[in-house]
DNA sequence: CACAGTTAGTTGATTTTGCACCCAACTGGC
DNA sequence: GCCAGTTGGGTGCAAAATCAACTAACTGTG
């Protein structure tokens, strides 16, 4: 599945740790993906079994030992045929519009604070977003490879700010 | 889980067989849920089993027997309660990103390819809810409850739009 | 009259996810 | 000196989701 597909993607950038790969999940993939560590341990077992990584055991002098993945060709392949087997669609799941979409059971105010409340956290995952991409900004449209994670980030601010966008629309015509 | 209190609020709106719940799903509840049947009959047992929602036999004369599920008052309290407890946050998760920001390892061509596919897509399913959203319009405004499910397509709509916008500004800048 | 589609629901197997734990040793701050 | 946090890895279990098939009778179209 696609767990295992974007942890061969970021082998692919450099042999890493499931504790390294839990921390990309958390900060630099965070705007289009999330995974549990368990999850993560557990693909990367698969991805072994499959052939399609190999680990090395290094040992550390005060840590414990790195069980480093590396990809192989066949995770390569199967990586590259992931991006050139056609666009992926989105889930198009948001518990929060469910909400919104029930929400006339509630008392105006309510609704108001429900909304309000989706605002700030919206506010904050976009404030995030916007001071990872300060550190990337200009270097970014140089090389192809950066340019698109780059612009993978800038979906994300770009998706923030509509929903914002939205929600003050909302709340000024909600009757 | 969130689907459990989705279909909760489709029952509070109106006794419901899980085949024509699968048929909200696929329709009016399409921008921003979708279930599978099996998993929304299973789902469905679980509420009757919680005393949630009860099952009402209706033969038909043609057709199989409707399994017609009501809500409960304890299912409405638990709906209530999903719907003041907080603004859920959005699972953030999408497959094509990750495409996105990986397809450094494609070819330039295989990029535009890649993007422009998802642009068909996007657009395909932006006319879908602008279509939806003709039926609604003028009476929306009305009362609450209208607004607020007019409201969520509306947000599906501005969300496919500004995807829309930044497929255009990556295929023009792709370096 | 055959065949596709609709109405209605169900079962089984497998995958994916999430939560809560557990281990061990080190490092930094009060 | 203690306690929280980091580095690194892992297990077990239960819930949720997906895929595929199967039943059965009707309706509409060519």
């Amino acid at each position: 599945m696609v767990l295992a597909r974007l942890i061969l993607g970021l082998l692919s950038l450099s042999p890493m740790t499931g504790y390294e790969l839990k921390k990309h999940f958390d900060s630099s993939i965070n705007h289009f993906w999330n995974a549990d560590k368990a999850q993560i341990y557990r693909t990367l077992a698969q991805l072994v079994d499959k052939g399609y990584a190999t680990v090395r055991t290094v040992a550390q002098s005060n840590y414990p030992d790195r069980q480093e993945h590396h990809i192989t060709e066949a995770g390569r392949e199967v990586l590259a045929q992931w991006l050139a087997g056609g666009a992926a669609q989105s889930p198009e799941r948001d518990p929060f519009m469910g909400q919104v979409f029930f929400a006339a059971e509630l008392e105006r105010e309510d609704i108001e604070r429900l909304l309000l409340q989706r605002r700030k956290n919206t506010q904050y995952v976009l404030d995030d977003y916007l001071s990872q991409r300060e550190g990337i900004d200009m270097r970014a449209a140089a090389d192809r490879r950066s340019f698109l994670m780059a612009a993978t980030l800038d979906h994300a601010i770009r998706q923030q700010a509509a929903e914002l966008e939205w929600l003050d629309a909302v709340l000024e015509h909600l009757p």
